[in-house]
DNA sequence: CACGCGTGGTC
DNA sequence: TGACCAAGCGT
């Protein structure tokens, strides 16, 4: 879960996931589903598929019990060298390097690393600066605790505090005075504006959602009837007629849901990697014939894990379609899914 | 090796 | 407010 993420978004996570399956046997019994469910709204939903693969191996593989050394860890699914390193010395105390977020912060001051630290030059002197710094017989995950420590709070990225370092002596930043330049900043692709549209579809208090295949982004998690509308070059310009119609074609045409847009709900602004988006969400209502596809959904209990794939097209969309409750906490939602759900709730007038 | 993957917090 | 950042990993 820590996996670039911050400590204390973790935290709830952590303890819901750990009330639900408080042992390897039990995750690994679990369906990945309800897995899911647990992580929506961390984001990295591959971290949680792993995980659970990772839970089945160890049953399959280590008779139930965890490994306990390096490659071993090492070979569980979502586990690289970083977390490797972290579980056998922090568990283990094996005497195992880390290298993550802060302490690369931390090794590229201390050695005056000019570079950028992710490439494979710059990663083997900071692998090799973590490894200095392990103790001969034991305690190497108390130590890598502490660095990770020094880098989080003193080592900070913005204004550091290096006169209370107690490394700053032998600090090759802090003696050129380049601490704040340490570590070079990697440019990153520029960020790109996407327009979506998602559909409230009601029906009695159900509501209509559908799941994301194996392709493209939040895969096997649930969501409102989305679609990529930055082609259609909406702009305020336009007559809301207008751009009803458009977004009520662009549905017809991507998912095959025809339908009429009654009103325009809220807007919900979001982020994936390097996309902006704008989510539009309106109120609808299905056309007949797309109610009749719709309720064959409802009939689909929501399956375990992935969604299978007939060899029949039509019949593939249909499988991933289901009415949600407001209150199902057993469907994996997305975090813009489980805003809109907030809006909903507060908004049930009537 | 560069990129994709999610989200929320901070300044 | 938008850019930066976070207990990385797999491809």
């Amino acid at each position: 879960m820590l996996q670039q993420t911050q400590v204390a978004t973790v935290l709830e996570y952590y303890k819901r996931f750990l009330n639900r399956f408080p042992d390897v046997a039990s995750l690994a019994a679990a369906d990945e589903q309800s897995v899911l469910a647990l992580w929506a709204g961390l984001g990295y939903y591959r971290r949680a598929r792993q995980m659970h693969q990772a839970a089945k191996q160890v049953v399959a593989d280590h008779a139930g019990r965890f490994p306990e050394t390096l490659d071993e860890i090492k070979a569980l699914p979502g586990i690289g060298r970083y977390t490797a390193g972290a579980i056998a010395s922090f568990a283990y105390d094996c005497p195992a390097p880390i290298l993550e977020a802060n302490t690369i912060r931390l090794f590229s001051r201390l050695i005056g690393l000019r570079e950028d630290p992710t490439t494979s030059k710059s990663q083997a002197l900071l692998w090799e600066a973590a490894e200095s710094f392990l103790p001969p017989r034991s305690g190497a995950g108390t130590i890598n605790q502490a660095l990770m420590e020094l880098g989080s709070l003193i080592c900070k990225p913005a204004q550091p505090n290096c006169n209370q370092c107690p490394l700053n002596s032998g600090c090759k930043a802090y003696a050129d005075g380049l601490q704040a330049a340490i570590p070079i900043a990697k440019q990153k692709a520029k960020p790109q504006q996407r327009d979506h549209a998602a559909l409230i579809v009601r029906q009695h208090q159900l509501y209509l959602v559908r799941q994301n295949d194996g392709l493209g982004w939040w895969q096997g998690l649930w969501d409102f009837p989305r679609i990529d509308v930055t082609e259609l070059s909406i702009t305020t310009s336009k007559r809301q007629a207008t751009i009803s119609q458009a977004v009520e074609q662009a549905f017809e045409e991507t998912l095959g849901l025809s339908c009429r847009i009654d009103s325009h709900a809220m807007t919900i602004k979001h982020s994936v990697t390097r996309y902006r988006i704008t989510l539009e969400c309106y109120f609808a209502t299905l056309s007949s014939d797309a109610f009749a596809l719709a309720a064959a959904g409802k009939r689909n209990k929501h399956k375990v894990g992935r969604a299978s794939r007939p060899a029949d097209k039509t019949r593939r969309e249909l499988e991933n379609w289901y009415w949600m409750a407001l209150g199902d906490d057993q469907l994996p939602l997305t975090a813009s899914a489980k805003k809109l759900v907030h809006w909903l709730n507060g908004n049930q007038e009537q």
